[in-house]
DNA sequence: ATTCATAATTATGAATTCAGAATTCAGAAT
DNA sequence: ATTCTGAATTCTGAATTCATAATTATGAAT
C-alpha cells in the first residue's frame, strides 16, 4: 500500500543539491576534480543521475565542465562574487520598485508583519537569518516574474560558494533592520523610485560591511 | 565530415542546440511531449547524451521535466514574455550605464564604429538585424561581467520560442537607429544616468511596437 | 453500450556495459 | 639521474540493458 516512499522528486535533483551542499561546505573544493567513481559510489547510485546532476550544476555555473576530462568544481573569484553581486542588487531593486507599485493593502501589510517579526527576533540571530531571507524573498514573490525568480535564486547559489558572502555580518543586524524599513515604507507609501533606492543602498551597505 | 572532425564539444551540447532551433521553428510545438525514442533515432544517437541535453533545456525554462512522465516544450505565454523582456530591459540598460561609466576611447570608438555600419545597412534587413545583436552583445561585453552575459544570453532563448517576439518589427529599423544613437552618444559622453535611460526608452519603444 | 478489471505494451529512470581518450607507470636509452 | 617510449590502467562519454511506472488495449460483467 503506502510503504513505498512516493517520488516526488527525480533522484538527479537530489543528487544535484547534495552536490550544491558538499561545494557550498568545501567538501569538494573550489577548481578540484570531481571524481564521478567516488562519489556515485559514495551516494549509493550509478553514474548515469550523477552526471546528470552535474550539466545542472554546470549550467547554474556551479560546476566547470572540461571535455573529456570531466566536472571541476568553479572557482568563484572575488571579481566573479562582485559581479553577481552586482545583478542581485538590481534584480532586488527592481522587484521592490515594481512592489512598491503593484502591491495592495493586504500584501503590504503582510511585509510589514515579516518586518516586525524580524525587530522582535533581533538577538536571535539564526531566527533573524531566516527572516531576513523571508522578507526578501517574499518581494521578489511579490514582484511576480518567476523568470527573476529563478535568475536570483541560480546567482545566490553562486554567492553561497563563498563563505564570506553571507551578506549579514555580526553588527550588521540593527542597521540591516533600519534599511529594511526604509524598503518597507517606501512600499507602504508606494513610491517605486525611493523603494528601488532603499534596497540599492541595502545592498551597497551590505557590500561595505563584507569589505 | 563531422564524424571525422575532432569534437572539442560534448555531444549533448550540440543536441542540446538543436532541441532549442526545433523549439524555435515549432518543429517542436509549445506544450508538446517530448519523444525521446523518436528523437534519438531521428538524430543517430542514444537517449542518454539526449536525456542531458533535456536537463539543460530544462534549466534554461525552454523544456519541462514532469516526473515520470518525460519532458515537454514549456509554454510561454505571454506574460511570460512580458516578464522576460522586462528583465532583458533592466539588465541591458544596467549594462549600458557601466560602459558608460567605464568604457574607455576605443571602446567607446568600437561602438561609434558599430553604429555607423548599422546606419550604413539599413536597406539590408537581415544584415541590419546582425549588427543590431552585435552592437546589444558588444554593450554587454562591454560591461564586464560574465553572469549577466550567461543570464541574458538564456533570457534571450525563451524570448525566441516566440515568434512574434522578435523586437524588430518592419519599419522599427530607422527608429531603432535613432534610439541606438542615443545610447551610444550617452556612453561616448560618459553619462551612465542617461545611457540607461536611452537604452530603457529603445527597449520601451520596442515594446510598444510588438503590441 | 458502458464500465470496470486485468493483461499487454510502451516509456521513463537508472544501472550496466563498452569504446576510446587521457593519464600513469615501467623500463630502456642517454 | 633524467628523459623518452610504449604498455597498462583509469576515466569519460555514450550505447545498451533492465526494472518498473504509466498508458493503452482487451474483454467480461452489467
Amino acid at each position: 500500500m503506502s510503504e513505498l516512499a512516493l517520488k516526488q522528486r527525480a533522484l538527479y535533483l537530489d543528487v544535484a543539491e547534495l552536490l550544491r551542499q558538499r561545494i557550498y561546505n568545501r567538501e569538494l573544493a573550489p577548481g578540484s576534480w570531481i571524481d564521478e567513481l567516488r562519489i556515485a559510489e559514495n551516494m549509493g547510485i550509478s553514474r548515469t543521475p550523477l552526471r546528470e546532476a552535474l550539466k545542472v550544476l554546470a549550467s547554474e555555473g556551479l560546476v566547470t565542465m572540461k571535455v573529456r576530462r570531466g566536472a571541476y568544481v568553479t572557482e568563484v573569484s572575488p571579481a566573479d562574487l562582485q559581479q553577481v553581486y552586482h545583478l542581485l542588487c538590481l534584480l532586488e531593486s527592481d522587484a521592490a520598485a515594481v512592489v512598491a507599485r503593484d502591491a495592495d493593502l493586504p500584501q503590504k501589510a503582510e511585509l510589514k508583519a515579516l518586518h516586525a517579526k524580524m525587530v522582535d527576533s533581533q538577538t536571535d540571530t539564526r531566527r533573524f537569518f531566516e527572516l531576513n531571507e523571508q522578507f526578501h524573498m517574499r518581494i521578489l514573490e511579490l514582484a511576480d516574474n518567476r523568470w527573476r525568480i529563478q535568475v536570483v535564486n541560480d546567482l545566490r547559489k553562486v554567492m553561497k560558494v563563498n563563505r564570506q558572502s553571507s551578506l549579514l555580518k555580526d553588527g550588521r543586524v540593527a542597521a540591516s533592520i533600519d534599511e529594511h524599513a526604509a524598503v518597507l515604507n517606501a512600499i507602504i507609501a508606494g513610491d517605486a523610485d525611493m523603494a528601488q533606492q532603499a534596497m540599492q543602498v541595502h545592498f551597497d551597505q551590505g557590500l561595505k560591511a563584507a569589505s
